[in-house]
DNA sequence: TGCCGGACTTAGACGATGTCTAATTGCCGA
DNA sequence: TCGGCAATTAGACATCGTCTAAGTCCGGCA
């Protein structure tokens, strides 16, 4: 897994350090959207000695390298996904979290009849409560 | 006017002072979807002493009493709309800025087809260009 | 008129978040 | 081994928003 995460950054142009490899295997992996405080407190549950900032840079980096996508979504959460695939999201009114819904799952037409802008994306922001889910 | 926000805010439950009437007064009429802070400095400009705390209640009690729609949609900018029929946002990705798209424009299908989520709300949240517009 | 109480406002401290800088470390090639 | 560059570090700094404790305003009441 290691390997494969090190091949990851290194064809996206990223030199692969230890330290970067540790952010990469931790937020590649999780759905948990974490905000970037939360991927430190993680990261050093391995890795104690390190820093805010190379997280911080890290992360930086991993967007701007398009490994990451950065959300601006719900309060004080902004926010990683690193599911790149184009999707919808959901947000819990209750506890904030935010879900990930499969791109077919709704549609949105008429996306082509805006004259003022250019669009070069769009998704579905849905706010709402995730149902308790059945045991069967 | 000064008149007309009186009795919005009577209207709303919230007792209408010298300040929150200001506040009131820049925040409902302005389509630029400011931050808390930009409230703050335009507001001062009328009204050099107010404090940031004031603004800061003031915009916190008008999002509570269903005045105001705080967004957080975009990079540094947890954002104030006055708008509150329902609409859609675009961001144009040079600027920064949001801009409001009325709800016909586009149409969502299939939200009905959600099972784990009860949705209370949504929007499309677009990124795109502003086009130059035309000088016809 | 003078006092009281409650709502409103204030300055500034505070905590959280993210960026920056300067110094240090570590690695790689000569 | 040495030099150089990239990566990392701690901590200072800026921004944003909240909180607190004190001060102000104003209407009601004697």
């Amino acid at each position: 897994m290691t390997r494969k995460v090190v091949e990851l950054l290194a064809s996206h142009g990223i030199q692969p350090s230890a330290h970067r490899v540790a952010v990469a295997q931790y937020v590649l992996t999780t759905d948990e959207h974490p905000s970037a405080d939360r991927v430190w407190s993680r990261v050093r549950e391995r890795f104690p000695m390190i820093s805010r900032a190379t997280v911080y840079n890290a992360l930086n980096l991993f967007v701007e390298k398009n490994l990451l996508c950065e959300l601006h979504l719900a309060p004080d959460s902004v926010v990683f996904d690193p599911n790149m695939g184009r999707h919808h999201h959901v947000i819990d009114d209750e506890s904030g979290r935010i879900y990930d819904l499969p791109w077919d799952q709704v549609q949105v037409r008429n996306i082509g009849t805006i004259n003022d802008f250019e669009i070069r994306d769009y998704q579905v922001v849905m706010h709402g409560r995730r149902k308790a889910r059945k045991r069967s």
